[in-house]
DNA sequence: GTCTATAAAGCGATAGAC
DNA sequence: GTCTATCGCTTTATAGAC
């Protein structure tokens, strides 16, 4: 737990984060969740907002931890297919971990439209998934053209925002959701098929 | 402007809420924006709870009336195909009515994951949007599959406001997520043309 | 590095006059 | 219906001791 003191903040935002929003976070109850003082925070962060900003970052790193880095690099009995449904859906568990750092993502996404600080932040971590998401097409039909593994990958993402958003304020049930996801897959692969015939 | 002074503060708070978000929705503001004093505003609604629940029915009726009510029954010159493109793709336009309209509808999204009354008023006027698009599926695909209808409107909303969200916040210019909305629906009717198929 | 105490400001909400 | 004035709480952020 007490790697150091920044990552126990950390945590801790990400937690309160999850459970009260961007809006509801409170300096004091991030320092209460740490079990510190408020003005230990402060030692440690410049304000309210830098905790913001790192707290994404941290998301943004466990995130790639859980997701285990690459889709298709990972566990090798997989196949690449496999690989990209494993990957997305895992973003879809009720672990706390997991709810937690989606429900915290999706905040901070929604925080960054008024916020042009955070904004270049998000663009970075979402290049690096954007960017995952097309190898992972990529893997799938070595032959599609660039563009349309791209403008696959940027639109499963869009999905994978909306359905999250929808099963973490209850409008979705986890199940409908991880449903829904595996068939944008399947829908969008299906496509990048379809793109690569002509290309041939 | 003035037609009571209930719809003014409705469509002040709209303003400051796309402005500023819900995070930063002061009621203040919102009187400042309405051109009149806070009481007043404390006089047409219980709280500042109050106000953000009864935005959201504003913002609803709103965006039902700029896309034209049902897609496919406004303009008879275009076809099902057509008709829901066009209604999708007007949630995304450079007008201040639309922009403000999209972003509190995001931010009332984002909130309503911690906010459970929120919830209730949005899980209705989500209903109408999905029975709207499966409608309109059904037109293009009359022979489709309710199930299969009911699946694509739901990813279809859901990209949509993922879109949208990446719209918003720069990360997407608007031309840029036209293009993948468009080709989102394209995918999406391929699909429902490939089940209604299977099922003849 | 860490705490207690507190300044300073912000903001929701109401009282009471007109 | 509408305003001015203000209360009272919450919350950010800092001062200063250890």
């Amino acid at each position: 737990m007490g790697a150091d003191r920044r990552t126990d903040i950390l945590r801790a935002a990400a937690r309160v984060i999850a459970r009260r929003g961007v809006r509801g976070l409170r300096v004091s109850e991030v320092a209460a969740e740490a079990g510190i003082s408020t003005a230990l925070v402060y030692y440690h962060f410049k304000d309210r907002a830098g905790i913001l900003h790192r707290t994404l970052e941290f998301i943004s790193d466990r995130a790639e931890r859980y997701t285990g880095g690459h889709p298709g690099q990972g566990s090798r009995e997989d196949n690449p297919r496999q690989a990209l449904e494993r990957s997305l859906l895992l973003e879809f568990q009720d672990r706390p971990e997991v709810r937690e750092n989606s429900t915290a993502w999706g905040e901070l996404q929604a925080t960054a439209v008024f916020d042009p600080e955070l904004r270049e932040a998000l663009a970075g971590a979402r290049l690096i998934w954007l960017r995952r998401l097309t190898d992972a097409l990529g893997r799938i039909h070595p032959a599609s053209p660039a563009s349309a593994r791209t403008l696959g990958a940027e639109r499963l993402t869009a999905t994978l925002e909306g359905l999250s958003t929808r099963w973490l304020s209850g409008l979705l049930r986890l199940e409908h959701a991880r449903e829904l996801m595996r068939e944008a897959i399947a829908v969008e692969v299906a496509q990048l098929e379809r793109r690569t015939a002509v290309a041939l």
